[in-house]
Order: structure tokens, then sequence, then C-alpha cells
RNA sequence: GACCCCGUAGCUCAGCAGGAUAGAGCGUAGGAUUCCUAAUCCUAAGGCCAUGAGUUCGAAUCUCAUCGGGGUCACCA
């Protein structure tokens, strides 16, 4: 049970009652939250200062009302009203034990809602260019686009996870020359790899399988003969590399959508382009020469454009480049076109910083293409600096200057890499410290998390040692004494396990994925706390020989916490362990 | 020249669909271990929330301007 969506759900229908005059709209804007000062009560409501001015009511008589129709309420223990208006609640014992019940009762299922209603939602995430192994500056993406769609099917959204492969530009062609090169390296002759090339070794195999594959036979074709074969057998392989890269790093998808099948004769860029001629939105104009830094080459010429402008963009942009070929935008256009016909009203893209200057463009394509009905959210990672101890740090392994995606796990581990980018806003530029992430104390919070777990599973390890005679099975848990529980330390605890579906919701809605890696070690410093504070008063000790009512009272409580943090962690793709070692 | 992100404690960062006395970790200074993992906990000091204006009952949060830092700016992907 959602505490807090609960009292919102009262609050709004004693508003009902108590002011029929008030909108449903209104009313929605009030919210019950925890107030930032415990002493404040449990749980706080602003509905009284919100609804007060439109109703042209003094928030404080308005509050004094409400305070009246919750005196009754038998979970509340007393409410009052504070400041300008605030309404605070101090609930009863049992509403936090019925809490716990709850999470007994729905085990993974406590957070999980129906808050998406089955609506259908695009992730698209990575989509890093197919020629070659995902080095780290994909890593940010690849670990939020995979928590966010984690997070949003948790909380009931029908999510496809997809990866657009940019299979159709030029920079496709140079692998495969690149790949071509090393084909007739694996055919003993030397080569030298020209600058604007893909020189990393990864390519040799691919120069390998094309030997075994066709011999000699490739060397006497024209290119444009071997072109596609070179390309097809790259991209297959590159794909193959950077599935791998991804498997290691927990993430995965749904659709891997191929940029080539837009193109094409009668393809669905024609059909988009010839749908938004119909519509008015193309036209052949000049634009200004852009600012800022401008390559040698610009030369200003008439363009076929899209009026961006039309849908809040700057500037009009083009969609067919000089060499006659569609732009990367005009597929974009259509890739979005494809998924709105495919049924998504609700598209989020996830982009590195250097794809900033992209998004009121996207935006403005995907409102022209769905007439308004789909909106795409998309969300910038910022810059990762890697540093070790400190220094910027580079580790040119396999591949020419870039650090691989493959190295930092290798590293540091999947769950600190994951949790480390996911424990930051994704507008944050961060610094990822390969020493600090390697620690295991507690300025390093994957293992702060991790290891509030793993004493978790400990208490129950000790209390199995400790008392053998006690039933500590699933069933006798959940038939604990939870009303025993109520010294402070206790109720605080809960309190932490009772925010869970709350913060699971606001992280959902706001694609902010970071809220769980925060709550989680928010929730794991009120275990520690509450475990330390046995060394100093035993009668708050989970396991008590003296007393093994409490015990299994307590033990329950620790298996929520535990279902808690193992829920959190499932959401951002960590691991769980029992114990570390 | 324009656009996007950031500016909160010495450092790294939370808090931002407005809400009460602004939080955490690190670092600093103290303290806790016959007892469930001290990989932990407790206490303290530390702030003009970059600056200036505006919006209103109320602003770190919204708006505008300014100053810093990062990213981007036909055709590339």
């Amino acid at each position: 049970m959602d505490i807090f969506a609960d009292f919102a759900a009262r609050v709004a229908a004693a508003l009902k009652t108590l002011y029929p005059e008030a909108s449903d709209e209104l009313i929605a804007r009030a919210v019950v939250e925890p107030p930032r000062d415990p002493g404040h009560g449990d749980l706080s409501s602003n509905a009284a200062m919100v609804i007060a001015k439109p109703l042209g009511k003094n928030p404080r008589e308005i509050a004094a009302a409400l305070a009246a129709q919750f005196r009754t309420d038998p979970d509340v223990d007393s409410v009052e009203v504070a400041g300008p208006g605030f309404l605070n609640f101090r609930l009863d014992a049992p509403v936090w034990h019925r809490v716990l019940k709850s999470v007994d009762l729905l085990g993974s299922a406590y957070g999980q809602s129906d808050l998406g209603k089955g609506a259908k939602v695009n992730v698209e995430y990575v989509s890093a260019n197919p020629t070659g192994p995902m080095h780290v500056g994909h890593t940010r993406g690849a670990v939020f686009g995979d928590a966010l769609a984690s997070l949003l099917g948790y909380v009931g959204y029908d999510v496809t996870r997809e990866y657009y492969i940019n299979d159709a530009g030029g920079q496709v062609d140079i692998l495969a020359r690149s790949a071509f090169l090393r084909y007739r390296e694996a055919l003993g002759e030397s080569i030298d790899i020209p600058a604007g090339y893909y020189p990393g070794d990864y390519l040799k195999p691919v120069g390998e399988q094309l030997a075994d594959s066709y011999g000699r036979e490739l060397l006497d074709m024209p290119e444009a003969e071997w072109l596609p074969k070179v390309k097809d057998l790259a991209l297959r392989m590159m794909m193959d590399l950077i599935r791998t890269d991804l498997a290691n790093l927990g993430v995965e998808h749904d659709v891997f959508f191929s940029e080539k099948t837009l193109h094409g004769q009668g393809g669905d860029i024609d059909l988009t382009l010839a749908w938004l001629r119909e519509q008015g939105l193309v036209y052949q104009g000049r634009l200004d020469r852009p600012k800022g830094q401008v390559d040698d080459d610009y030369e200003d010429r008439e363009q076929t454009l899209f009026r961006a402008t039309d849908f809040g963009d700057d500037v009009d942009r083009a969609l067919v480049k000089s060499d006659g070929s569609y732009t990367y935008f005009a597929a974009d256009i259509a890739y979005h076109r494809n998924k709105y016909l495919r049924g998504f009203t609700h598209m989020i893209n996830v982009f590195g910083a250097d794809h900033s200057g992209y998004v009121s463009r996207l935006k403005a394509a995907v409102k022209a293409v769905s007439d308004g009905a789909a909106e795409v959210d998309v969300k910038i990672m910022q810059l990762v600096r890697l540093l070790k101890n400190g220094e910027p740090f580079k580790m040119s392994k396999r591949s020419g200057d870039l650090v691989l995606l493959s190295d930092v796990v290798e590293e540091v581990g999947v769950d600190a890499t994951r949790f480390m980018l996911l424990y930051r806003r994704n507008e944050q530029a961060m610094d990822f410290d390969f020493a600090l992430v390697k620690e295991h104390t507690r300025d390093n919070p994957v293992f702060y998390v991790q290891y509030a777990h793993a004493r978790t599973c400990s208490v129950f390890r000790t209390a199995e040692t400790e008392l053998p005679a006690l039933d500590l099975s699933p069933e006798e848990l959940s038939r604990a004494p939870l009303e025993l529980l109520v010294s402070p330390a206790d109720i605080e605890l809960i309190k932490a396990v009772a925010q869970w579906p709350r913060v699971v919701s606001a992280a959902a809605l706001a694609h902010e994925p970071h809220r769980i890696a925060f709550y989680l070690y928010e929730l794991a410093a009120a275990f520690h706390a509450f475990w330390a504070k046995g060394k100093d008063d035993r009668a708050l000790r989970f396991v008590n020989p003296e007393d093994l009512k409490l015990t299994v009272a307590r033990l329950a409580l620790v298996g929520a916490v535990r279902q808690v943090l193992v829920n959190g962690l499932t959401v951002l793709g960590v691991s769980a362990p029992d114990e570390l070692s």
C-alpha cells in the first residue's frame, strides 16, 4: 500500500464533500507528502493553501475544516493546522503495521502500480553507430535507458526498448572500406590505414572472416561490387560486438531498428516526405550561414527544407544532402513516424550531450508526423569524465584512444558501473573515478546499499543459528506480531519502507531513475542506523533470545527492508548479494 | 551571435510541476567494537542556495537579465 496516495485520496474526498464547487483539477493539485521536518508529523498536505485562493477563502479556515473531518479517522492519531495552512497528520502505529503487512503480501510487487495504465511507451537508447565496440561515452545512456525502461515497466507502462541502428550513412561505407583493408591484410598484404578510416583491431576478425568466405575473390571486383558484401558482414559482426558489450552491462533491447530499411524507392522516407509535402511542410529555400565554426566546404545553396519552425524549432531543417541523398534527419522523421504508426504516443529518446542541438528539431518532427498526438521526451546525458584518483584517465587497450565500455565493466564490475552512473541526475555532468568506484567504503554508495542488503540476510542467518527452535518460514513470518513494533526506531524504519511506492511513482513520472538510487541509499542508511542502535540497547537488536515474539516481528521488518532493497536494485539492474566477501 | 545543461557547505552532489528552521557523503574535530559483518554508527563545526530584479500569502525551486563553467550550431551521425 502507498500510504501517501491513500491519504491523498482521503484528502481529496474530504475537499469534495466540504467544497463541492472546487474543480477536480484544482483538487488534484493538493499533495500529501512527508514533511521536511519530521517534527511536523508523519504526513503533510498543502490542500488548504492550494484551494484557498481560487475559492476566495482563508487557508487556515479550510485547513481547520479539513482537520475536523479527520478527527474521526481511526488511522489518524492527531491532525493539526500549522503555519500558513498546512495540515499535519500523525498516524496511529497500526497504520505502519499495515504497511509492513502489505510488503509481506506483495513481495516483489510492492511498489508496482498501474500508474502507466498499460500505455505504450517507446524508449530508444544507445543507438550507437555500428562501427565498432561500445566505448565509455555510450555507457551512461545505455544504463540510464535500461533503468528508465525497467522503471516504467514497473509502474504499469507497456515498454518497448529500442535500438536504432545507423546503418545507412557514409560512416558504414568507411567501415566497409576499413574492413576491406583488413581483408587484404588477412590475405598477406601489408596495409596502411588512411586517416579517417577505422583503425581498431576489432576489424581484424572481419577481415579474416572475409578471407575465409571469399578467398581472393573480392580483390578482383570493383568497389561497387564488393562494398555491399563487405558492409553486410562488417555490420553484422559489429552489431554482435555491440550486443555482447551491452549484455555484459546487463542492457537489453526488444527491437533493433535498421535505418537502412527506411531508405530506398517507395520506402518510409519517401512516403513520409510525400506526406509532409501534402501538409505543406516541405519547401525549397535557403538557410542563413551558420554562426560559429563553419566547415571549409560550406556552400550557400538552395535546399529542401522541413518547416521545423512551425513546430517551435529555431530554423527550418535540411532534408536532402548536396549529393541528393537524404539527410540523417529525413530518415529520423520517417523513423519517428514509424514509431507513431506502431502505436507509440509516448516516446523517450536518450541522447548524448553532443545531440542537445538536435532536440528541438526532433520534437518538431514528432509533432508534425503525429499531428500533435504524440510526444517525445528527450533525455540528454551530460558528459562523463573518467578519472583515476582525480587524474584524467585513458585506458586505450584495444582500440585507438577510446576507453571501451568492456574495459570499464572489467575494471569495476557491472553493479558499480550501473549504480554510479545512475547516482546522478542525467543533466549533471559527472566524474567517474575508478579508484573510488572500486572502494568498499561509505564513499561508495553501491557497496553501502549492497552491504545493507547483505546485513539483512546476515540477520536471518544469525537467527537460524542462534535460535534454531524458531520457525522462520515465510508462513510464520507473515503471522508475525507486528503490533509489537512500537519503538521509535521500529516506526522510523517502517516509515522509510513506506516511502518506496511514492518514490517509484514520482521517479517514473519524472523519467528520473536517479531518484531510486538515492532512495535506496536512504533506506540503507535507516537500516544501518537501526542496526547500530542494537549495539547500545539490547532491546533494539533484531535477534533477541530474551524475547522470541519480538524477534519474529523484527525479522518480519528486516524481511520487508530486504524486499524493498531487492525491488529497488532490480529496477536499477544492480544485484543484491547475500553476503559481501 | 544563437540554443541546451550546470552554478547549493572546503570537495562531490541531492532537494526544483513553489511550502514550514536548505540535506547527504567525503574532508575536518571528537566519540562508539566482551554483543546480529566497524565494509557500520553517533556528535560537532561548516551556507547571502552565483548576482540582480520580478511574479505572490510564501522562491534554492517559476520568469527575465547579468556573470562564470561545460556542450552544440548547413550538408556528418
